[in-house]
DNA sequence: GCCTTGAAGTTACCG
DNA sequence: ACCGGTAACTTCAAGGCG
C-alpha cells in the first residue's frame, strides 16, 4: 500500500458497512469529479450510544457495571460521561463505544435492566446512518476527502478503491455528476393469472440507458436461463450508478431473485459480488448502486388514479398512451405463444422501460434533492414515508444542536381535534378571491413556539420568560429559548428562501434553475410537513399538547381573519383550514390582506379568482370557473378515483355547461343523451369501471364490499390480490347485494352490463347533487321531453 | 318473510 | 407508518309490519 495522501472530490452515492474480521468498516460509493467509480473505505468510525442514568444514580458505580458486561468479540473501548441536552434540558449522559455494530442491541437490551439507568439512547441508529449523521455527509452531494489509494487487487467494479482519512467535508457544489443510469423492466409468462417465480419463466428483460439505447433479452420459449445470464451480465458490463424500475421493490427483484435462486443463477448486479436484498423502508439494496423504485414517486401524482406505468407516462407527457403498443396482462400469453404477435409483445416491453426511463428523467432530480436534504440515501428517499423524511432530517439537526436523539416507542393512538371548515353558502358566486395563509401551520409553530422542548406540562410553574398560551385549549409553551421546532422551521424557511433566491440567476432552462426548484420544492414538502409529524404517534418527537396547540391556534387564526372580512363588508362564503373564499373587491381585499398582515402577523396571498364559483351544501366541494376558462372542481366525483368514468365524466361537463353557459336546459339535455346511450349499450365498458384500493387483507374484511368480493374472485381465478392495490370492477345484471353482481372489468362483456346501476347510482347521483340546486329533478333527467328554455340567472336574480 | 332504517364499515377526498 | 375533517357509498342487523 503506498502511502502517499490524496485529496478527492466525490459525489456520494450510498453507504454500507461491513466487519472484516474485528473490524467495522464504512464503505462508501461516490462518482468522482473526472467521472471515476470509487469506493471509499473508512476504518476508523466505532459504533456508540448513550445511557441517561436516573437522577441520583451513582455514575462511577454504572460506569464500572457498564464496563463489566464487555465482551471479547465486540469489546467496550469507552465509556465516558458527556453533557448533552434532552429536550432542550442540560444532562449527563456516559457516551459507551463498542466495536461491532451488531453487539450494539445486545448491550443495550442488558444496561436497560440496570435500576441506575433511565433509558438507553440512540443504540438503534444503523451504523452507516450514524456516520453520515456525525460527520453531516450528504448523500447525493459533493464531498472531499483525503485519501490512500487500496493497491492490492480486489473484485469489486470500481475503478479505484481507497482507504480514507477522516473526516470527509460536504462541499458545496450544484451541479450533478454525469449519472450512468439503467431502467429495466420484466416481463413474465402468465397462462394461469399471476405469474410465480416457482413456475412462470422471465420471457423479456427490457432494458434502457441513455448511452446504448433499447436492450431486450428474450427467452427462448419457456426456458429464461439466458435471460437472466445476460441481464446480469449486461448490468455489470453497463455499470450502472443508479438502477431505475417501476414497482421494482416489490415485483421485478423479487421475482428475479426467486426465479434465479430456481434457475441457480446468482443475480449478482451490484459492485460487489452480493445479490440485491430486502433492506429498510420495504426497498432493495444493491450494493454500490443506487436501486430507485419510480412507483414511490409516482404515489404523489395524486392526479392519476390507478397509478399503472402507462397511465403515470401519459400524464406526465413521457409517453402518451395512444403511442404505444397497450397489453393488458391476461392477453400477454397470447402474445408470447403466438409468432405473429411476439413482435407487438417485444414493443411492448420496450415501451414500458422506455416510459420508466423518462419517468426517472423527471423523478430522480426531486428524489436526488430530497435524498441530499434528508440525509437518506438516493434508494431509501423515496421509499421512506413522509414521517421518516421528517424525521431523518431531524436527527441530524438534533445532532448539530447537541440533542439526544429521542427513542421510538409505542403508544396508543389519541385524536385531538384538527382544523375548522366553513359551512358554504350555498349557489353561485360570482367574482370570488380565494385567499390563503402562506405556510399556516409552520408559520404558527414558529411564531408561538411550538415544540416538544418548549411545552410547558401542567404541573410545572411558568418560566419567567412568559408562555404562549394556546387558545381554547391552554397548552403553554415558553416563549424563549426558540425551541428544537422552530429552529428547524426556520432553517428550512430560510433555505427555501436562499434557494429560491439563487434561481434568479439562472435561466429557467439551465440545467442548476432545475435542480434549484426541485430542491425548493423538497424544502417546502419537509416544511409542510413537520405538523403532521409532532402528532404522529410513531414520531420520536410526538407531541400531542404540540399537534393540538398548532390546530388550535389555526383556528383562532381564520377565525379571526373571517372577522376582519366581515368588519371590512367582505362576505365570507366559504373557508377550509388555511383559506377563506370571499367576494372580490379589489379594494378592501388588499386591505383584508394588510390588517391579517399587521394584526395578526400572517401572510395569506390571494391564491385565484373563480368568476364564478358553485356550492352545494356540502363542505369540502365546489366547483369554479377561472378567468382562463379552466373549470376547477374540487372534492366532487369528478375527481375522485372510485367513481365510473361515465358519471365523472358527464358531472364535469354539466358543471362546464353551467359556470361556463349559464343553460341548465342544455345541461340536462346533454344528460339525457348519455342515459339513453346507457340503455342502449352504447357506452363502453372502459368508462364503466369503478376503481377501489384493497386496503388490508381479504380475511380482515367485516363487511363484503363490492371491490373486496371482486378482489376474492381474482384470487379464484388465479390472481395476486395484494394490500395496496387497486380493484376495477363493472357492476352486471342479476339480483342481491352489489357485492354479488359485480365482477372484475376483464371479465365482463358489455351485454351483462346493468345499465340500469350506472344510470341510478353513478349518473345520477354524480349529476343531481350539481342540477338538483337548479330545480331539476330526477325524474326530468330520465324524461325524454325538454322543458321550456331556463338559464342559471333566471334561479339568480 | 319482507321492507325500512340507521349504524357501522369503508374509501377517497380537502387543506 | 404525517394530521384531522368531511362526504358518500354499501352492507348488515335490528325493528316494524302483516
Amino acid at each position: 500500500m503506498s502511502l502517499i495522501l490524496a485529496k478527492i472530490r466525490f459525489w456520494l452515492l450510498d453507504i454500507t458497512y461491513q466487519v472484516v474480521g474485528r473490524e467495522p468498516q464504512i464503505l462508501i460509493w461516490g462518482i468522482t469529479e473526472d467521472n471515476r467509480r470509487v469506493l471509499l473505505i473508512d476504518r476508523s468510525f466505532r459504533p456508540y450510544f448513550y445511557v441517561l442514568p436516573r437522577e441520583g444514580a451513582d455514575i462511577s458505580k454504572l460506569k464500572s457495571k457498564i464496563k463489566a458486561l464487555s465482551v471479547a468479540r465486540s469489546p467496550i473501548t469507552s465509556v465516558e460521561e458527556v453533557s448533552k441536552k434532552y429536550f432542550g434540558k442540560p444532562v449527563k449522559v456516559l457516551k459507551v463505544v463498542t466495536v461491532i455494530p451488531d453487539q450494539v442491541p445486545k448491550y443495550r437490551e442488558e444496561i436497560k435492566k440496570f435500576p441506575e439507568v433511565k433509558e438507553v439512547l440512540e443504540a438503534d441508529i444503523r451504523f452507516s446512518m450514524r456516520y453520515l449523521i456525525d460527520y453531516q455527509l450528504k448523500p447525493s452531494s459533493w464531498h472531499e476527502a483525503e485519501v490512500v489509494k487500496y493497491d492490492k487487487k480486489t473484485n469489486i467494479r470500481v475503478d479505484e478503491v481507497y482507504y480514507v482519512k477522516p473526516p470527509i467535508k460536504p462541499i458545496n457544489i450544484i451541479k450533478e455528476p454525469p449519472l450512468r443510469k439503467l431502467a429495466f423492466d420484466i416481463e413474465c409468462y402468465n397462462p394461469r393469472g399471476s405469474p410465480s417465480p416457482e413456475r412462470d419463466p422471465v420471457i423479456i428483460v427490457s432494458t434502457y440507458s441513455s448511452s446504448e439505447g433499447l436492450k431486450q433479452f428474450v427467452a427462448k420459449n419457456h426456458d429464461d436461463k439466458g435471460v437472466l445470464e445476460s441481464f446480469v451480465k449486461y448490468v455489470q458490463e453497463q455499470d450502472p450508478d443508479i438502477i431505475i424500475g417501476y414497482n421494482s421493490n416489490r415485483f421485478d427483484w423479487p421475482y428475479l431473485i426467486e426465479r434465479g435462486k430456481r434457475l441457480g443463477i446468482k443475480i449478482n448486479v451490484g459492485r460487489t459480488g452480493a445479490e440485491p436484498n430486502p433492506s429498510v423502508y420495504g426497498h432493495i439494496s444493491v450494493m454500490g448502486r443506487a436501486n430507485v423504485d419510480l412507483y414511490d414517486f409516482a404515489e404523489e401524482v395524486y392526479e392519476v388514479k390507478v397509478k399503472t406505468l402507462e397511465n403515470i407516462a401519459d400524464y406526465l407527457g413521457v409517453m402518451p398512451k395512444n403511442k404505444r403498443v397497450l397489453i393488458e396482462w391476461y392477453e400477454m400469453p397470447k402474445y408470447w405463444d403466438d409468432p405473429s404477435k411476439r413482435p407487438l409483445f417485444l414493443k411492448y416491453g420496450a415501451d414500458d422501460v422506455i416510459s420508466t426511463y423518462g419517468l426517472g428523467e423527471k423523478f430522480l432530480p426531486f428524489a436526488i434533492q430530497l435524498s441530499s436534504i434528508t440525509g437518506l440515501p438516493l434508494d431509501q428517499v423515496g421509499a421512506a414515508s413522509v414521517g421518516y423524511r421528517v424525521e431523518w432530517y431531524l436527527m441530524r439537526e438534533a445532532y448539530l444542536a447537541n440533542e439526544l436523539i429521542p427513542n421510538r416507542v409505542e403508544r396508543p393512538y389519541e385524536s385531538y381535534r384538527g382544523a375548522i371548515v366553513l359551512e358554504p353558502k350555498k349557489g353561485v358566486h360570482e367574482n370570488i378571491a380565494v385567499l390563503d395563509f402562506s405556510s399556516m401551520y409552520p408559520n404558527i409553530m414558529i411564531k408561538y413556539n411550538i415544540s416538544p422542548d418548549t411545552y410547558i406540562p401542567p404541573d410545572e410553574e411558568e418560566p419567567p420568560e412568559g408562555a404562549w398560551v394556546a387558545p381554547e385549549i391552554g397548552h403553554r409553551f415558553r416563549k424563549e429559548p426558540p425551541g428544537f421546532f422552530k429552529r428547524v422551521l426556520e432553517t428550512l424557511l430560510k433555505l427555501r428562501k436562499q434557494v429560491r433566491e439563487g434561481m434568479k440567476k439562472y435561466s429557467p432552462e439551465s440545467p442548476e434553475y432545475r435542480i434549484l426548484d426541485e430542491r425548493q420544492k423538497a424544502l417546502k414538502v419537509l416544511a409542510n410537513a413537520m405538523y403532521g409529524y409532532q402528532g404522529w404517534v410513531g414520531a420520536r418527537w410526538y407531541c400531542k399538547p404540540a399537534a393540538e396547540a398548532t390546530t388550535a391556534w389555526g383556528r383562532q387564526t381564520i377565525k379571526k381573519a373571517m372577522e376582519f372580512a366581515r368588519k371590512l363588508g367582505l362576505e365570507v362564503i366559504y373557508g377550509d383550514t388555511d383559506s377563506i373564499f370571499v367576494k372580490y373587491d379589489k379594494e378592501k381585499v388588499e386591505k383584508l390582506i394588510k390588517m391579517v398582515q399587521e394584526e395578526l402577523g400572517f401572510e395569506i396571498k390571494i391564491d385565484k379568482i373563480y368568476v364564478r364559483v358553485f356550492f352545494t351544501e356540502a363542505k369540502k366541494r365546489y366547483a369554479g370557473l377561472l378567468p382562463d376558462g379552466r373549470i376547477d372542481i374540487v372534492g366532487f366525483e369528478a375527481v375522485r378515483g372510485d367513481w365510473a368514468d361515465i358519471a365523472k365524466e358527464v358531472q364535469e361537463k354539466v358543471m362546464e355547461i353551467i359556470l361556463k353557459e349559464g343553460s341548465v336546459d342544455k345541461a340536462v339535455e346533454y344528460v339525457r343523451k348519455v342515459i339513453r346511450d346507457l340503455r342502449e349499450g352504447k357506452i363502453p365498458i372502459s368508462k364503466l369501471i369503478i376503481w377501489k384500493t384493497i386496503s388490508k387483507k381479504l380475511e380482515e374484511y367485516e363487511v363484503e364490499a363490492p371491490h373486496v368480493a371482486v378482489a376474492k374472485k381474482m384470487v379464484e381465478m388465479g390472481l395476486k390480490v395484494s394490500v395496496g392495490m387497486k380493484i376495477g370492477y363493472v357492476i352486471t345484471k342479476g339480483s342481491g347485494r352489489l357485492a354479488d353482481k359485480a365482477v372484475p372489468y376483464f371479465a365482463a362483456k358489455i351485454e351483462d352490463i346493468d345499465a340500469n346501476y350506472y344510470i341510478e347510482k353513478q349518473v345520477i347521483p354524480a349529476v343531481a347533487r350539481v342540477l338538483a340546486y337548479f330545480g331539476i329533478t330526477e325524474k326530468e333527467l330520465k324524461a325524454t321531453t325538454v322543458k321550456s328554455q331556463r338559464t342559471l340567472f333566471d334561479f339568480f336574480r
